[in-house]
RNA sequence: GCGCUCGUAGCUCAACGGACAGAGCAUCUGACUACGGAUCAGAAGGUUGCAGGUUCGAAUCCUGCCGAGCGCACCA
């Protein structure tokens, strides 16, 4: 019995009580099992009895009563005990089934239904074609592109999106910072500095020799298109090699030359969202909780970065996608309240069509020392050197493996040096040990046999029901890591996995010691605990493919 | 000044309103003729910033205060 079936027999009970009229209550649409951390508490536990106690108008001990005598009759539960303020404990007759239940489904074990049909956009590091990415952008392009797995597994169908500004005036500045660092000149005000920026430069004038005996006009045009080019390719180049790549990549430009921006500033007028005022034309999103009012259009006619985004709102909503959700930092807060009133403007549910995500900033440590990073003082760390200085799997993991609600430190002195603190190495040293076990039973010459055919009752050691109940929970936690919006539960997990496999492999002799020099043979117990470990790497192998980290074969 | 977010072990962080607040790192004590010791067993470490409130039950929800970060453009 798998903790759904578990979960569908409570409900089944409850039904039962509220149909024979001894629980006056409505049914609960469903009802949820828990694993108690304390193993005295039985295999799971349901607060059921708590929860409908008030709707009963009954102590939570006595509705626990009345549904204990029912429960215990169902099929694979070994005994229930009410306990505490009224939870129930319940002991299953055997768990080892869901070790053949993991191997059975493989890569599909973890699938659930949690977020079924729902077409999501999913936007996120979206930042300008102007430098590299940052350490911020970082963050948001490991835990984006893991929620973005963790949906895709939940049922949802995602799309992962870069909405990039190539249009604009800091854009212009880029192309004067450009034309400037292949003239030799100074930095200009409000531009880029950096050997980036001198690199794109050359890459530019290399292209188009001659280049720099034309007017400034022609300069900064072939800055302008040539450098975006050949910045966002490498932005690209850097989150592919991080493993993160999009399904779309908008270019706010397009928004401006289809139309969509004129069309957007039109509709809002028809709806009579606006106003003129000063001058310039203003949106009313202060009559959808936003703190003031924003520009559409400019007094000199020109739009703002917001027009574009309300166009851009608009463009995916045609796209039909029921729900648009925004990963934005901490520095953007600022904009969740215009963002909601656009969707509340164009006739939209800003509680249900649009969610915006804020997360908080990485900042930087050195020596126990904050570290603020600028690009004067050359403090700025970008994807690439975090790359650079632990690896792909290591960046990713440290990156994921926090709730976005948390600032993260990052000490860089320890990141250089102690790589192997890292839990991630934890978790994937499980999973070598696996394949090395794997590899030697194969050696040995005792094949896994069909998952169906083996005695998994035979697995009952603590340490082997402990490493099933845990196998049994991936599933609702992928689950609840898709509804949460937060994949960092799935890291988590994966470190109590880990745990409870190294523990289960130290209490528990997989192969038989003589196997290798052939004074023993395979028994019914090898392949049982053979099916429990081949199980546990699936989900391991499931569970960082989810957080698009590496489950290597060996270290 | 106003607003958003966050204060949890020495450090970095967990904990969909549930049982005794948990891991890792660091510290201390043990386990290697090893199915991979990048492991395991154990010890120590907490008034969950402070004070009230809500209820069967609060780190979690509400109010106030203290502290920190970030925002408050006809910039992007």
């Amino acid at each position: 019995m798998t903790p759904d079936d578990l979960a569908a027999a409570i409900r089944a009970v409850v039904v039962a009580a509220v149909q024979s009229g001894d629980l006056d209550v409505p049914v609960p649409e469903a009802v949820t099992v828990e694993r108690p951390k304390n193993r005295e508490h039985g295999d799971y536990a349901t607060n059921v009895a708590l929860q409908l106690a008030k709707p009963a108008r009954r102590p939570p001990r006595a509705v626990a009563e009345l549904l204990v005598a029912r429960l215990r009759e169902a099929e694979g539960i070994a005994s229930v005990d009410v306990a505490g303020p009224g939870f129930l404990n319940i002991r299953l007759e055997s768990l080892g089934r869901i070790a053949a239940t993991v191997v059975q489904a493989g890569e599909g074990y973890g699938r659930n239904a949690q977020a079924t049909g729902e077409r999501i956009n999913l936007e996120f590091v979206s930042a300008n074609p102007t430098g590299p990415i940052h350490l911020g952008g970082t963050r948001w392009a490991a835990v984006g592109d893991a929620l973005a797995r963790v949906l895709r597994a939940s049922g949802a169908q995602v799309a992962r999106e870069y909405y990039f500004n190539d249009a604009g005036v800091q854009i212009d500045r880029f192309a004067a910072s450009l034309d400037a660092a292949a003239r030799d000149a100074a930095v200009p005000a409000d531009g880029y500095a950096g050997a980036y920026i001198s690199d794109i430069a050359a890459a530019v004038v290399d292209a188009r020799p001659g280049l720099l005996d034309e007017p400034e006009e022609k300069r900064l045009d072939a800055f302008r298109r040539d450098g975006v080019e050949l910045m966002f390719a490498s932005i690209k180049a850097n989150l592919h090699s991080f493993g993160v790549d999009f399904d779309v990549y908008f270019s706010e430009r397009t928004l401006h030359e289809s139309g969509e921006v004129t069309a957007a500033v039109d509709r809002l007028k028809a709806q009579g969202h606006t106003y003129e005022a000063d001058g310039a034309l203003w949106l009313r999103t202060t009559d959808f909780g936003d703190d003031k009012d924003r520009v559409l259009l400019k007094s000199d006619g020109t739009t703002t970065y917001f027009t574009a985004d309300a166009a851009y709102y608009l463009d995916k909503r045609n796209r039909g996608f029921d729900r648009c959700v925004y990963m934005l930092g901490a520095d953007h807060h600022g904009y969740v309240a215009r963002l909601k009133a656009l969707a509340a403007c164009a006739g939209d549910d800003p509680e249900r069509n649009i969610e915006i995500l804020i997360g908080q900033l990485v900042s930087l440590v050195r020596e126990g020392v904050p570290v603020r990073m600028s690009k004067r003082a050359g403090t700025v760390i970008t994807l690439d050197d975090l790359v650079e200085a632990v690896g792909v799997d290591a960046a990713r993991y440290s990156l994921v493996r926090s709730s976005i609600d948390s600032t993260i430190e990052l000490d860089l002195d320890l990141l250089a040096k102690q790589t192997n603190d890292n839990p991630v190495f934890y978790v994937q040293y499980a999973h070598a040990r696996i394949a090395s076990l794997l590899r030697n039973a194969r050696e040995f010459g005792v094949e896994p046999s069909d998952p169906a055919e083996v005695d998994v009752s035979l697995l009952t050691h603590d340490r082997e029901s402990d490493l099933l109940r845990t196998l049994g929970d991936f599933p609702r936690i992928v689950a609840s890591s898709a509804e949460l919006r937060a994949p960092h539960r799935v890291a988590r997990y994966l470190e109590e996995l880990a745990g409870t496999y190294h523990r289960f492999y130290d209490a528990c002799r997989v192969l038989p010691p003589g196997l290798k020099t052939g004074d023993e043979q395979a028994v019914p117990l090898t392949y049982a605990r053979l099916l429990l470990v081949q199980a546990t790497r699936v989900v391991l192998r499931n569970g960082l493919g989810l957080l698009g980290v590496a489950a290597p074969e060996r270290m």
